[in-house]
DNA sequence: TCTGGGGTCCTAGGACCC
DNA sequence: TCTGGGGTCCTAGGACCC
């Protein structure tokens, strides 16, 4: 259970992307536009509230929104400036108590469990917030308060747009039992409709249906941590920092029958975004998995477990080929894909075993190949060069053509999450609230 | 014209070890 | 000689979140 007296806050800056949009172009106020995408093709990233009450959602096809909102404006992305502006509206957050988990671009949880006394009740802290941020930043930003992270995440969402929430200690089961299941973190489409099927609608109906039949429904663990969110019974803390599980990217290729050239192209610019950013880290994985979907969204991963960790591009690289083209192979390699995936999990440190890198530990693939150290040589010099002249400088292969519609690599940089990943070695547990 | 790209966590079966 | 239970790791798939 929350610690006595704890009060956390869930900030939300609304429909993000969208109101920068709006508040950089003077002209886009008051009315529906989508960022990214086009009424032709490519996908919506974020929705202005205008647009959203036509229906248009991110995620959705450009087309398709173009037809539920005919005035729809779509404009390109200014993800240099959605970086800065998040940036501008978590300082604000900081301000308020050090204990600041920021979860995406856009969204926090403040522990201001020791700020109460010096600076008012959460209702106070909260629209103190929500002033600056509009004052300071320019952007409008919902804040939810309760005692527990679920209860504030929940809060937010249903402040929304613009708005303030607080849920009072002793209100929480009042405030929840009515709210759609929906809203429990952790219910998606696919739960809500399986909890449909046993007449649970409502927070409160779920909290009163016996654990035995939801674990028996959702599993053990799902269902198990759901029951718990029902009886407000969640005791995670604010963390201010986490390690990374896995690096991972993907690409859309237009939908296509499997060619070689191809394959090998695109699989070897993903190695190298994802060992980039692995080595920029300090970071090496053991485990290697490559995807591939087919037509229909059909998809199939491979994945490989190495004795020791790589983040070389090469070898990677090579891997991952390996795998496409066994999950190409039994699919029928007259199947056509549509996009290519490569990530590598199993992550360790590798600064703190550095001399284990100067010695060329046996390739694992090919054995009369470039040995690991030449390999790291390589890995070295295209970095040293990348950063002093820009990360498109040197590369691998030719650039790939780019498609109409494709996401640009300022949009893939926003959703690295690079910023949130713990650096140093302290523990995640190490900041506790209250404690001194 | 037919849904992007970055992640996390869970499940379940099989291999393997003690 | 036959049998058992528990733990860990690996692999593939899927739900979910932003």
């Amino acid at each position: 259970m929350p610690a006595e007296g704890a009060v956390i806050l869930h900030a939300d800056l609304d429909a993000f992307y969208a109101s920068v949009e709006q508040l950089l172009d003077p002209a886009l106020r008051g009315r529906p536009i989508a960022v990214g995408g086009g009424p032709h093709g490519g996908v919506v990233l974020a929705a202005s509230y205008e647009a959203k009450q036509h229906g248009v959602q991110g995620g959705m096809p450009g087309w398709r929104a173009a037809r539920l909102c005919p005035d729809l404006t779509f404009v390109r992305g200014s993800f240099g400036e959605y970086q800065r502006l998040g940036d501008a509206a978590m300082a604000v957050l900081t301000d308020m108590s050090p204990l600041v988990e920021r979860i995406s671009i856009d969204e926090a949880f403040v522990d201001v469990s020791g700020s109460v006394h010096l600076l008012g009740p959460p209702a106070t802290i909260a629209a103190r917030i929500r002033r600056r941020v509009r004052e300071e930043v320019g952007l409008p930003i919902s804040v939810g308060a309760a005692r527990t992270k679920h209860l504030a995440k929940i809060a937010s969402q249903v402040a929304k747009p613009d708005g303030l929430v607080v849920v009072e200690p002793g209100t929480e089961h009042r405030f929840l039992d009515p709210l759609p299941v929906g809203l429990v973190w952790g219910v998606g489409p696919v739960t809500e409709e399986r909890l449909a099927g046993l007449g649970v609608r409502t927070i409160g109906e779920l909290a009163r249906t016996p654990s035995s039949t939801v674990e028996r429904l959702l599993g053990h663990a799902v269902g198990g941590k759901l029951l718990a969110m029902a009886h407000d019974d969640d005791a995670r803390r604010v963390t201010t920092s986490r390690r990374a599980r896995s690096v991972g990217a993907q690409s859309a290729v237009r939908r296509q029958r499997p060619d070689a050239a191809e394959v090998r192209g695109v699989l070897s610019h993903l190695a190298d975004r994802v060992c980039r950013r692995l080595r920029g880290q300090g970071l090496a994985g053991r485990t290697v998995t490559a995807r591939v979907r087919f037509t229909g969204r059909r998809s199939v991963t491979r994945s490989r477990t190495l004795r020791e960790p790589v983040a070389t591009t090469l070898t990677v690289t090579e891997i991952a080929e390996q795998l496409a083209w066994s999950a190409i192979t039994e699919a029928g390699a007259s199947h056509e894909i549509t996009l290519l995936g490569v990530s590598v999990s199993g992550l360790t440190d590798q600064r703190s075993i550095q001399l284990e890198l100067e010695l060329p530990p046996p390739d694992p693939w090919r054995p009369g190949s470039a040995p690991g150290a030449a390999r790291r040589a390589v890995d070295g010099s295209v970095d040293a060069i990348r950063g002093r002249f820009g990360a498109t400088s040197v590369g691998y292969l030719p650039v790939l053509v780019h498609r109409k519609g494709a996401v640009p690599d300022a949009f893939r940089e926003l959703a690295e999450h690079d910023d949130l990943v713990e650096r140093g070695a302290a523990s995640p547990d190490e900041l506790v609230p209250g404690s001194p």
